[in-house]
DNA sequence: ATATTTGCAAACATTTTGCAGAATC
DNA sequence: GATTCTGCAAAATGTTTGCAAATAT
């Protein structure tokens, strides 16, 4: 899994620095869509010294060899992702966790849009906004849009 | 147009100002998902001492009583659109334009992935990135997701 | 050996908040 | 007429930048 984050930086011509891989295990091991901050968080157990910037810089450059998605939510911070599978976010607006999905129709949908539209797609984002199963057993909704 | 915005701020208890229409109004009409500056801007062509802060507040209302959906990119400021009639957007990475498009499979996904997950899904969001046609026809790709 | 990268602190941009005066219901 | 809202300025937040010392190739 390092080795795969050392080849993409090193195929770019980035330098494959303790730091960097570090960021990359984290979003590549997580499933839980962490922030700039959560990253930092766990790249500082094993590098104390690290900073926050280096952490952004990361980031930056993991999105730019594509092994990272960045995903922009309202009222939260970004959130990072492992690029390499594509899903759907099922995004819950009573706990703010995000959950991963399946499908398989998003890429015909995909497909016969850009040729509808003539568009020349690169990637995509489906996020559904709702209620997750451990909230709607639980507890009522407690953070709305709001 | 303007009734209905009055009609969903009265229903939940906020008050009609002239400022909330107005907003309200920019939103609705507009096609090009305009950012909280961008409506700030068209609202003071009308009421010329309107504050951001204000249009901020606005939306924020607006979003809680459905009208207005909130969409982040990075790199780029928020943007608001319309929450009436679901649709795909496509974001263009080299002119940073979101056009519309529509799809009724989406719909079919949502259901269906509600369904596996046990999900209760309230709404969503479908991105799709890459060049549109009229960039692809003219300049190369001058703004990528650096 | 040298070009890149780190980490710090300061800068930046957007969004939020507190509050007195104004406007809506 | 009472409560809510506006608009200002100031605060808060997340992210970016400039630069000297450190590091990867």
């Amino acid at each position: 899994m390092d080795t795969a984050v050392i080849r993409a930086l090193r195929g770019r011509g980035y330098k494959a620095t303790p730091q960097r891989i570090a960021v990359g295990r984290v979003i590549l091991m997580s499933r839980d869509h962490p922030t700039a901050q959560a990253v930092y968080g766990e790249v500082k157990k094993i590098y104390p010294t690290v900073s926050l910037s280096t952490v952004y810089k990361t980031l930056k450059i993991l999105k730019e060899v594509g092994l990272v998605q960045e995903l922009n939510f309202p009222r939260d911070r970004t959130r990072f992702d492992s690029a390499i599978d594509p899903h759907i976010n099922l995004v819950c607006l009573n706990c703010g966790r995000i959950l991963d999905a399946e499908n398989s129709g998003i890429q015909e949908i995909v497909d016969w849009v850009s040729e509808e539209e003539n568009f020349a797609a690169t990637g995509h984002r489906f996020d559904i906004y709702g209620i997750c199963q451990s909230c709607s057993k639980g507890e009522p909704i407690n953070r709305r849009s709001e």
